[in-house]
RNA sequence: GCCCCCAUCGUCCAGAGGCCUAGGACGCCGCCCUUUCAAGGCGGUAACGGGGAUUCGAAUUCCCCUGGGGGCACCA
């Protein structure tokens, strides 16, 4: 058997759907793990999508996903002649003729006859328009007959012929639609296997159709993932989702991490542990084994993903990768990271499960004066709030060394003469210090802010009582 | 409406006739650890949509029903 070759063909939307991304991730396992070759194809016949800055989001999309491809990418705009040739091919044999029905007549001779199908009735058939403008090209499609394939994922699927209508094949303006260019590219790219989303189920018969009409040898092993749906179900929609990868990426999740639950959803590994290098999955993977159907999304499970990859990261790693994202932070120091976060930095990547949560732990540090939670300092400031910080202030002054150790034992006997746990006598400490009741551990906090800053901040938070 | 596809815990995946008292993971709920919060440890909750048929035996095979999804563009 001569190598595989698949095709990822995504139509440049602006940005990359993460279904997209998983049709992308499972052609890239299949060609790895075949030794066959991944062919990236932009599908843009359409003239509104044949744009360069769109394209690229997809490019650099795949990029940061790690999902690199041997061949491409193609451009469906660039190979107009082959569409162009195969309709006119087409048309010489009669297999296709013109129409220049406007889809509002279409719909009315559909109701006028009482169908309750919509679609074309083959009004144009035997009208035998002459060449020239304003007619789009429609395949006839057979009357009788099925059509049939094995699908990998999805098995034996057969089509009455009869239920299909004779599709456009070349719009009015000479451009050719995504069916045409599908079953040229395909046949003329030489791909083996087509897999993809399952909404694309229904136009194989129609590929078939044209394949066979244009006398191209066997057509590809088609393959249809199942479909990422939302948690009601249904499939992802922009309207209602994070659906761009981008997002995903600008909330501060890594690209191993993503790519990896993307390769859960649909399949699974036989061994069920579900976290594991790319690598492997790719020895594990099997096109047979994907699941047939719909699967949720679940944005949980991802965090769960990203917080265990988040945290396998060395130091330096973790520090390099969350430092764009404190881009937006006004008071990040210009020599951000700079030497209070690398100390804090472990710290906070225990409790990080997004790159972009690190902001919020350490925003203390740099500011003047922490934001104060009202809600957090209202239930901190109860109780003995007053003498804690008065006798923690009293503590703190006297240290001669400002480490976390001492400043620890400090608070904890303070506490103790209050009858107080740690937990409870820091509470106070921390919203006057940190303005939050949660955070990195204290006395390590407390360390790297300073002697001077944090006594500033408890004399202040004492005063506010 | 028509066509196609699908159906195991809330969710994702195991399960390819007896190994199932249905397994793992996420979530959720307890408990432990603990300097808050996480992380970690331990335990728990929870599913084969319904009805027939085949079989000694069905989550696993077949049929029907129900439910869900996708598609029916001069988008892809």
């Amino acid at each position: 058997m001569t190598a595989p070759r698949v095709r990822f063909a995504p139509a440049p939307t602006g940005y990359l759907h993460v279904g997209g991304a998983r049709t992308a991730l499972v052609n890239w396992l299949f060609a790895r793990k075949t030794g066959g070759t991944f062919v990236l194809r932009i599908e843009d016949t359409d003239a509104a999508l044949s744009r360069p800055a769109l394209i690229d989001v997809v490019l650099r999309t795949l990029d940061w996903l790690g999902i690199g491809w041997d061949e491409g990418p193609h451009r469906q705009s660039e190979r107009l002649a082959y569409y162009d040739l195969a309709v006119n091919t087409l048309l010489d044999e009669g297999r296709a003729y013109r129409c220049d029905c406007a889809r509002d007549d279409v719909e009315a001779r559909a109701r006028d006859a009482g169908r309750k199908t919509p679609g074309y009735d083959g009004y144009c058939r035997e009208r035998a328009l002459p060449p020239g403008a304003g007619a789009a090209v429609r395949f006839r499609t057979p009357d009788e007959g099925t059509v049939e394939f094995d699908d990998v994922v999805r098995g034996h699927v057969s089509f009455a012929a009869s239920d299909l209508v004779d599709f456009v094949i070349q719009r009015a303006d000479g451009s050719p639609t995504f069916l045409v260019a599908n079953a040229v590219d395909d046949a003329e790219m030489g791909i083996t296997h087509a897999i993809r989303g399952e909404d694309l189920l229904n136009t194989v018969p129609s590929v078939l159709l044209l394949m066979d009409a244009l006398g191209y040898g066997p057509p590809p092993t088609y393959a249809h993932l199942p479909l990422l749906v939302d948690e009601a179900r249904k499939k992802l929609s922009k309207r209602r989702h994070s659906v761009a990868v981008e997002d995903y990426r600008e909330q501060g999740y890594l690209p191993e991490a993503f790519v990896n639950f993307l390769a859960t959803l649909g399949w699974g590994p036989p061994d069920g542990v579900e976290i594991r290098p790319l690598t492997e999955i790719v020895d594990l993977f099997a096109l047979e084994d994907v699941t047939k159907a719909g699967a949720y999304f679940d944005v949980k499970k991802l965090d769960h993903f990203n917080g265990e990859y988040l945290r396998a990261l060395t130091p330096d790693d973790f520090v390099a990768r969350v430092t764009p994202f404190f881009g937006d932070a006004t008071w990040a120091p210009p020599d951000f990271p700079d030497e209070r976060f690398s100390r804090m930095a472990p710290l906070v990547q225990e409790r990080c499960v997004t790159l972009a949560d690190a902001p919020a732990l350490v925003d203390f540090l740099y500011l003047d004066e922490p934001e104060i939670d009202e809600a957090a300092w209202g239930k901190a400031a109860q109780g003995q709030a007053a003498a804690v910080l008065d006798d923690g202030i009293a503590a703190f002054e006297g240290l001669d060394e400002w480490r976390a150790e001492a400043l620890h034992a400090a608070l904890a006997e303070v506490g103790e003469r209050h009858g107080l746990k740690l937990g409870k006598a820091q509470a106070p400490v921390r919203v006057a210090v940190t303005g939050r009741s949660v955070g990195p551990p204290l006395f390590e906090s407390l360390e790297v802010l300073g002697q001077e800053r944090t006594l500033a901040r408890l004399r202040a938070a004492r005063a506010r009582l």
